[in-house]
DNA sequence: ATTAAAATTTAGACAAATCTAAAAATATGT
DNA sequence: ACATATTTTTAGATTTGTCTAAATTTTAAT
């Protein structure tokens, strides 16, 4: 697979997970900042190749060997990102862009031993699961900050966007993958939230808590 | 800079290195396993981008900025090396294949905090140096094996072949970067030598004490 | 100094990945 | 159900990097 095939075999793999199976070739050439007619071409290509279903005019979906190999190069890009979070310092907004670069490179033995290296990780800086060589992710209990009753608390375990703007606004407030958060008073009106985290309280919107992650321990 | 053209720079940078300065269309070709004519095409684009000097049927030179760009590209693949070898338990005729394709990621931090984590490493898995952030290399005083006189003893600081073939068989004749070498005679029908090596005594042909590099500690 | 050999370049073709503009198929609204 | 809007595909062009085969230039030999 060259770099191209396997982003277009990652994104569709993405969208498909976040909605229905069947993937509009609208919807990839958006996600992907290019242009319908090239995606037509490309899925063509990988339709050749068994990668992917493919009707005219009826969209798209992953065969088995596809989505084998959508989280082949997930598991690549999330290793990465741990190891550059855990072994070169970079922040959970920076690592994005160069993980990108990083799943691409092909050898069996450098996945293991990163693997190794980074003690079998389990989710990424962004709480998104690892696939095990297996293609096996551990999931975990988790919901969105914003669905928690008040007087609930949970634990970060993960963001839903991924931005770096909004990450670096987490950044900002203190918040991190692993912080206990207590619901103090939800606002009716635009349902933002007064949380403690870390002893502070704050107030955040809707918007910032219908994006974080956090794994209920006590729901009331 | 594409993959392919920073794979030309850096071979033309060898090249020059190794011999003359003005390299031919032919010892490109040669040596990228390539043809003369994708040869002439790609110098015409390099000398186009002003990375090269290059003059029809005469050969081509770096330009200062095709140099700068060479080390920054062998800076890359030789701290990926060292870090293949130092992390994740490569052996020294595995790496190449694997930094190939990871002298390719562009990221500025990447090559820092990597350099930081390896703790400034002066040289590679096979002796060879590591350019700095300028550059410059250190540069330690070595001579080929074959060219010490019996009784000298030496470090062995380097292979001056870095094929798998020969790493291997270096690799099964437990001689390794940082180790004692005693010249205990030398044949003169063939140039072979008898050296002593961590208290083994080991015969080897002229090929191999030419392809070794040690740092002399007695001449005599 | 010619000529043969070797090296290099040109011309033309091809595959991958993209684009624009136009055509075709599908979906939608009343 | 029909016209219109939207989505998707096709056709044709472009760039990068490669190739083969032919032409040209340089080098080497006598």
């Amino acid at each position: 697979m060259t770099h191209s095939e396997e982003n277009y075999i990652k994104e569709i793999y993405h969208i498909s997970k976040a909605g229905t199976e069947v993937v509009s070739t609208n919807a990839i050439a958006m996600r992907m900042e290019t242009k319908p007619s090239s995606v037509t071409d490309m899925v063509k290509r990988l339709a050749e190749k068994e990668l992917l279903n493919y009707r005219k005019y009826q969209g798209v979906s992953l065969t088995d060997k596809g989505s084998r190999q959508a989280l082949r190069i997930i598991r690549k890009h999330r290793l990465w990102e741990v190891f550059l979070v855990e072994k070169l310092d970079f922040s959970w907004d920076e690592v994005h862009e160069v993980a990108e670069q990083l799943e691409h490179i092909e050898s069996e033995k450098l996945i293991d031993q990163l693997d190794a290296l980074l003690e079998y990780p389990d989710f990424d800086p962004h709480g998104d699961p690892i696939p095990d060589k297996n293609g096996q992710f551990k999931s975990r209990e988790k919901k969105l900050l914003s669905s928690m009753p008040v007087n609930g608390v949970g634990i970060c375990v993960g963001v839903k966007d991924s931005s770096a703007p909004f990450l670096k606004f987490l950044d900002k407030n203190q918040i991190a993958l692993g912080q206990s958060i207590k619901i103090l008073e939800k606002e009716t009106f635009d349902q933002s939230m007064l949380i403690e985290i870390d002893k502070r309280s704050l107030q955040i919107s809707h918007i910032i808590a219908s994006n974080l992650f956090v794994k209920p321990i006590q729901d009331q």
